[in-house]
DNA sequence: GCTGCTCTATTTGTATACAAAATTTAACCT
DNA sequence: AGGTTAAATTTTGTATACAAATAGAGCAGC
């Protein structure tokens, strides 16, 4: 069990990725410490790791609490993802092995599979979700850009949250499903144009449909 | 003199910004501990701090080292840098006030004095350098996009470096300092495909300047 | 001369102790 | 009673102490 600081690292992370935490609650070292059996300085060293990937907000000589997010920071999140997201598919695109786009296709399969199974929405939904993540990830693994792969990854964690517990219309679903097919058809024809667009286009659906119509400001 | 880690993990950025540590140099956290009078405490929070910049590699029980970056990162980081600071444009461009603009295009002029005065070297870059981190940040902060930022400034940190020390070519000079002229203009005009489409030639200009042709691969 | 091993010396990871700052509580004055 | 100030408590920041892990030196074997 090595790396105290890790397991209390992610075991917060994960709390606050659950909503156990939410609303800007207060994350107090001595408190977090005793209730895990340990001292404060790994607790320290997780929450300043949580505080550089945004997940909690530290000022000084006041702690650390978890971060909120408005409506505008979400919009934002999901507009660099699209962003990026769709670069990497750009990359990947001229990359990808016929193995690679295999893998892909047959988590295309599961997830349709899944969608037309009429299991209880708290079994499938995670199950989708897992695989959602899957597809992404392996993109962006594709993409063969470590630095894309870590902004993405910061830049998800937060919407990771309501990808897993919110209920997509069966209508999003479809589509969803079908610009994973198409996003993988693309890069099978080896169009990177085709394939970015598709993901971008992707995750801006995926936006509206979870935070509705753009905020006038 | 609050916070000495913050000091600490300034002087450390610095330094190695400076390359006064480069290649790789292995950071002992009581060396510099002593070294600036302090306890390791404090120091190893800087020290993680950088490492989740990217500044600085951290292996668990092996110690930081100060980051090192190939040709192949280089390339990547300027890649998703011409994408991100194209993409702050384009959010800037509608958004820009007459002040703004005019600020932006005192910072224009000043540089193109700076360029045809016949200083030293030696003292001539610098002051470009930091007008020209000034015009960029302007941009960015004009995008009002808190994360975009966040995401840009991890990325500049890297080749802040070579941008203070690089002796440019004249001509690359000149069409920089035109394509920050032309990006203003294209903001006056509330072209924002103009806008973000020049600040992305400019960016993937000085990545070739910086670093010669692309590597095959 | 080179490789692999053991033992020592560094160095990191965690716990605890203390100082400084902030928050809370309580008393006080008008 | 309301609000302001001042003590008391909590909480963070830094220092020190100790345990665990790693790296390096020296030596044995080939």
């Amino acid at each position: 069990m090595a790396k105290i600081a890790t397991t209390v690292y992610e075991q917060i992370r994960t709390a606050i990725l659950n909503g156990e935490l939410s609303n800007s609650e207060r994350l107090v070292e001595e408190d977090l410490a005793v209730s895990m059996g340990i001292s404060r300085t790994p607790v320290r060293e997780a929450l300043r790791r949580l505080a550089a990937e945004g997940l909690v907000d530290v000022s000084p000589n006041r702690g650390a609490r978890v971060a909120e997010w408005d409506v505008h920071d979400l919009r934002e999140i999901f507009d660099l993802r699209s962003i990026l997201e769709s670069h990497a598919c750009e990359l990947a695109t001229p990359r990808a092995s016929a193995a690679e786009i295999e893998f892909l296709e047959n988590i295309c399969l599961e997830m349709e599979e899944l969608a037309e199974t009429e299991l209880s929405s708290e079994t499938r939904l995670p199950a989708l979700a897992a695989r959602n993540r899957i597809f992404h990830g392996k993109i962006i693994e594709m993409s063969n850009s470590t630095r894309l792969g870590l902004l993405i990854e910061t830049l998800i964690h937060v919407p990771i949250v309501m990808q897993t517990y919110k209920v997509y219309s069966p209508e999003a679903l479809q589509r969803s499903l079908h610009h994973h097919r198409e996003i993988v058809n693309a890069m099978k024809a080896g169009d990177e144009v085709w394939a970015s667009s598709v993901m971008r286009a992707h995750v801006l659906a995926a936006r509206e449909e979870i935070l509705g119509q753009p905020d006038p400001e």
